[in-house]
DNA sequence: TCTTGTCGTGTTATCATACAACCCTGATTG
DNA sequence: CAATCAGGGTTGTATGATAACACGACAAGA
């Protein structure tokens, strides 16, 4: 078996390109799982670098789950199931189709979430709430400080159903959709746009303070719409349940603007 | 003579647990973003192992996006939204509110993943769904294969989302379900049961093949139910619209039984 | 023939040391 | 005062050695 490795070029850590190049060769399915890979010693040769970077390389894949290794054996590569992390990786993160479909999934969370919020909503969980969008008021739109107190009402808003793991999940898949919004580059802002998007914040808010659960995920769809139209997707599909069956109509470049919360 | 034995625990890597006792000190706050690690040479002499193996767990940190580290200067704790990946230790799996949060979050992924499914399904789709179902046709209830088949099932699903997002985030989600579930041990099986669990499975199917989005959530909605209560869990919190704010009411013991599909 | 014990080889896990690349600071020097 | 340079400290990489472990080969014994 030769696998395609080819020398790597310098760059941020050697370990990492080869774990990179490991990895790639999982993934395009030159190496399947319950292979074994080649020793420490001939990747290191093959790669030109020395047994300690690969053993690094190793390492790290090693605590993604993608490979496993046993003392005397050797390294194997792992059922995909296995992987015990959830991992995007930079590259796809840059695709105009992969950032549609980051922000669809995020509207599917946010929009339960906010009716789960509704409904389980403690008074310190509405004070974060408010103090986030007091923060967003006084910002200027589109700074930092305007994306973090966005950020930090979502989340406030995802601690509010009382379960971790939906703030973890949350804010992980706003921050890839915020580094893929932040890859595609141009922005545009303007004043007109930090009102709607405050109003729409708070009008999430009253109705997650009034136990309203169907009008919290209403006002939540509509920001995300609106969110959707601000940096340029088509706003409807970004919705939990799109109107049409609109099959395979992905792959749109317009990707405009930053602040999309 | 044996006295590094004393210093760390005896484990599958002493890289691995040098990792995670750095990253528990990040997690319960001891070092907090932006602080600086001690250098290499400091963290192997306390640990008392050589600085190739802080090396790799660094490495592993590093990879993860908990720390950052410059050559010459040293490493730093990362800011916790800059984590690249999404990770739930296997302590906290063990926890059965835990579990019952996990499930909630995939059963909320699920009821929204169909509704889309049936929006946007292929009919390459239609004929995964129903080669996973033929799968679990024959397996028997809660064996190896038959769990497969369950979970390819539901990988069907997301996948005709024609979103790639939606089956990583569910399939990952799933899997620490499933490992939660057998963390809690016993389990208990019935042919009743593999008659229930597929007549769920289908009504999902005919609903999706309809390109019935309504009918396909609610019919998920309504495995989801019989899956919560064939694990012990109180059904009908696990859907997504909780039907009583019921606050704060977690820490269920009752964790029963293995096939939670 | 079958079992069992030993040994040798290959591999990973770990250790130890050395050097290169780089950052930071402070003294030197023009 | 500013620019430069030397030095120490830290990470990045290379190299060699040793320990722990897996596995097959092979011979001795029943």
């Amino acid at each position: 078996m030769t696998l395609k490795l080819d020398k790597v070029n310098r760059g941020p850590h050697l370990s990492t390109l080869v774990a990179s190049s490991i990895s790639r060769e999982i993934a395009q399915g030159r190496l399947k799982p319950g292979d074994q890979l080649p020793t420490e010693q001939a990747l290191a040769t093959t790669f030109g670098v020395s047994r300690n970077v690969v053993r690094e390389a190793i390492a790290r894949l090693r605590s993604e789950g993608r490979i496993w290794s046993q003392q005397g054996r050797g390294a194997f590569v792992a059922d995909a199931t296995n992987a015990t992390v959830l991992t995007i990786d930079y590259e796809t993160l840059q695709r105009a189709d992969s950032f549609r479909n980051l922000f669809e999934l995020r509207g599917m969370l946010e929009v339960q979430i906010a009716a789960l919020a509704a409904a389980r909503r403690s008074d310190a969980d509405i004070a974060a709430m408010e103090e986030a969008l007091d923060g967003m008021r006084t910002a200027p739109y589109g700074s930092v400080a305007w994306l973090k107190n966005d950020l930090g009402f979502h989340r406030a808003v995802a601690e509010a159903t009382q379960n971790p793991y939906m703030g973890q999940f949350l804010v992980f898949v706003s921050e890839r959709v915020r580094e893929s919004i932040l890859a595609a580059g141009n922005q545009q802002k303007s004043d007109d746009m930090a009102r709607t998007t405050l109003g729409e914040h708070e009008r999430i808010l009253a109705a997650i303070k009034a136990g309203d659960a169907k009008g919290a995920s209403a006002a939540m769809t509509r920001h995300l719409a609106g969110a959707a139209s601000r940096v340029g997707l088509p706003g409807g599909e970004a919705s939990a349940k799109p109107a049409s069956p609109a099959r395979h109509s992905r792959l749109r470049k317009a990707v405009r603007g930053q602040a999309a919360g």
